[in-house]
RNA sequence: ACGAUCAUCGCCCACU
């Protein structure tokens, strides 16, 4: 039952939801194991109704369960349904304490959302970071700021998120405070930071944090590509290229852009919709139409 | 027997 559990939650996550519901048909036994990662298929992709069957049908509903059904109500937009669920649930844990401020924070109702968080018996990191990162997206970075400094444990994902909304507002000097304000920093923070400096070209600063950075990895390389092709330096970022230790789809994608050459795009081993999407573009800046047409008829994904 | 599988955030890099 355990390895058919296993099946119908990783088909759920991949969003097979006719496959889910074949595995979990083929148990005899279902357990509630089985009924949750039914409910969460359905959660997960849409199927709201479906979602809803399900949890009613269960023989057995655990904490999970409710928490699955105010998350589905919750993605697709259902506030009050969410709320309705939360109040409902039996013995709230703090997950279901986190997905109730989730759903406030995600549908822009931030004070809501403070609310819950200041009602919670107990919190985790992620609740912190739930606020941090809804104040952050709501451009308030002030209480963003406060959360941060207010949470009990260092916790990189908040710090960066910070890091990022300061980063966003185009204003360098506060957002390298941040950064420098940073107990804790992690590969992700040392990436963010060279590429919020690329962004706004100060492509030498860029250059110098990546050189400080303790380790890196093909994230940080590739943004040393873009860097390049900012600077319109193609040589620059070849040779960045040709010295990385790996790379991935983005590494050669951001060679492409860098060079518009249709013998990089030859030469791909993977692309990705976003490749195919950027040597269009190359072709039709440089007018050639007929090659444009062809290149259209070959893409494996139109969007 | 116990355990293991399910729900909440998941932050950095490519086209538009």
């Amino acid at each position: 039952v355990h390895k058919a559990n296993v099946l119908i939650a990783s088909y759920g996550r991949s969003g097979n939801v006719e496959n889910a519901k074949i595995v979990f048909d083929s148990i005899s036994q279902p357990d509630h194991y089985s009924w949750n990662s039914l409910l969460t298929s359905y959660a997960r992709n849409g199927h709201l109704d479906a979602a809803k069957a399900a949890f009613d049908g269960m023989p057995l509903r655990t904490v999970v369960s409710w928490g699955s059904m105010l998350a589905a109500f919750a993605w697709n937009g259902h506030l009050k349904q969410a709320r309705a669920v939360f109040d409902r649930i039996p013995s709230c844990n703090v997950i279901s304490w986190n997905g109730m401020v989730t759903a406030y924070a995600r549908s822009g109702c931030i004070e809501e959302a403070r609310q819950v968080f200041n009602g919670m018996p107990e919190r985790d990191v992620l609740s912190w970071n739930i606020m941090v990162q809804g104040y952050a997206e709501n451009g308030v970075l002030r209480e963003a700021e406060k959360m941060v400094s207010r949470c009990p444990m260092h916790n990189v994902m908040s710090w960066t998120c910070l890091f990022l909304a300061y980063a966003e507002t185009g204003n360098m000097k506060d957002a390298k405070a941040s950064f420098d304000r940073m107990l804790v920093r992690d590969l992700v923070t040392w990436n963010a930071m060279i590429q919020a400096y690329t962004q706004n070209e100060y492509l030498v600063e860029a250059e110098q944090v990546f050189r400080k950075m303790p380790t890196r990895e093909v994230a940080s390389w590739n943004t040393m590509i873009q860097l390049f092709s900012t600077a319109n330096h193609l040589e620059g970022a070849k040779a960045v290229f040709d010295e990385m230790p790996e790379r991935n789809v983005i590494s050669w994608t951001s060679l492409l852009c860098a060079s518009s050459s249709s013998t990089v795009f030859e030469r791909m081993p993977q692309t990705s919709w976003i490749t195919w999407n950027a040597m269009l573009a190359a072709v039709c800046q440089d007018g050639h139409i007929e090659k444009a047409l062809g290149l259209l008829d070959k893409m494996p994904l139109k969007t």
